[in-house]
DNA sequence: ATTTTTACATACTGACCAGTATAATTCTAA
DNA sequence: TTAGAATTATACTGGTCAGTATGTAAAAAT
């Protein structure tokens, strides 16, 4: 790993659990174990390390298509089964890098990148949209296969994804998102919508 | 209004688009319209101007039972309609002090009282529960009624919860919270599991 | 009317911090 | 092996900030 890669991985560890503001330039100094020398010489100044930070550990790292393997033609019970495949193993890479209470900082983080990072928004939004549609193709292909009801569709994905970050939001301060809770109410949501054969 | 009151409410204003570190004292006396003096001879330092915005606007505020009328007998339907008012009245409020993008700071408010309001976690754990067990009764009273089928009340009430949660998350760096958008997603919910009489 | 308390204003301090200037070191290539 | 480029260290600066010390005017109490 090159000094510039090491500087970002502990820029974000910093920032996950620390606003902008209070991460000190002093503080990054001793997490990479180099001086100020090292770390001005790759960048132009702070905010250019955040942005750095937030592109590789949010913008890429939240990539729909990326984050979820949905390829292929699953049921919509599958479906849910790889999405939540697709959030345990978010979790356990950030968990690879010694961060706890994820979804807590990832909120901050995100939040923050959202005053700074620009475009942060607009970015962001075209991602919820592509993960709405990744529910949307799971749901349609349900109803075409008559595995489920004919409900509205793109409702539908918009509460899928709702209730995982709800969830996430709301356990974040204390225990942390449970994936077993998430996948039960997924299934409940599922069985009332499924096509009895 | 006395002096006071003024420093909390345009502190909280300051503090909800703003991290805790960015917010400067010379920010809050130019908001204000007072001088230093004035500010600390109100408070101990700015971490007791921050806790007690916390208390007023977000701890007292959130309390289930101030936020949503939701006495008497009501059916699942009409207790719907009462969440979707309580959400809708928390807002106009947070507009009548010229907040805009409220969930987004909220959320960011939120956050950053996790780090220093000491034990909001805990606090905030209990509002949830709180605001859960409200789903939870008039699910119950529903099921009782034969309004709707039987069904994991627990879970169901958790649902309608991070529902609301997860799309005001979603939307928050865009266009906002649409709760007309919230309303339709709850009723399709509930007409999946209503009892068709 | 005089004292005391309340409610501010003003000026200052020590600490910290982002960013810079420059020096020193290490690596690379010829 | 030496010139130059890349990388890192060190010392410094100007600015900002939270909090303090002190002063003062108005209100309240005696």
């Amino acid at each position: 790993m090159t000094t510039k890669e090491r500087i970002i991985e502990e820029a974000f560890k910093l920032f996950l659990s620390n606003n902008f503001e209070k991460v000190s330039i002093s503080d990054l100094e001793q997490a990479v174990g180099k001086t100020r020398g090292a770390i001005f010489y790759f960048f132009k100044n702070k905010e250019e390390i955040f942005n750095e930070v937030i592109e590789t550990y949010i913008i890429k790292a939240q990539n729909p298509l990326q984050k979820f393997d949905t390829s292929g033609e699953l049921s919509l019970e599958q479906f849910i089964g790889r999405y939540i495949n697709g959030i345990n193993a978010t979790m356990s890479k950030m968990l690879s890098l010694s961060v706890v209470n994820i979804y807590k900082h990832y909120f901050s983080l995100y939040l923050q990148a959202s005053r700074i990072y620009p475009d942060f928004s607009a970015i962001m939004a075209r991602n919820s949209v592509a993960e709405t549609d990744l529910w949307e193709k799971a749901i349609n292909r349900a109803i075409q296969t008559k595995e489920i009801k004919k409900i509205d569709t793109k409702r539908y994905a918009i509460l899928f994804r709702s209730c995982f970050l709800g969830l996430a939001f709301d356990r974040c301060l204390s225990y942390g998102l449970n994936t077993d809770e998430l996948h039960a109410i997924y299934l409940d949501i599922y069985n009332q919508i499924k096509l009895k054969s």
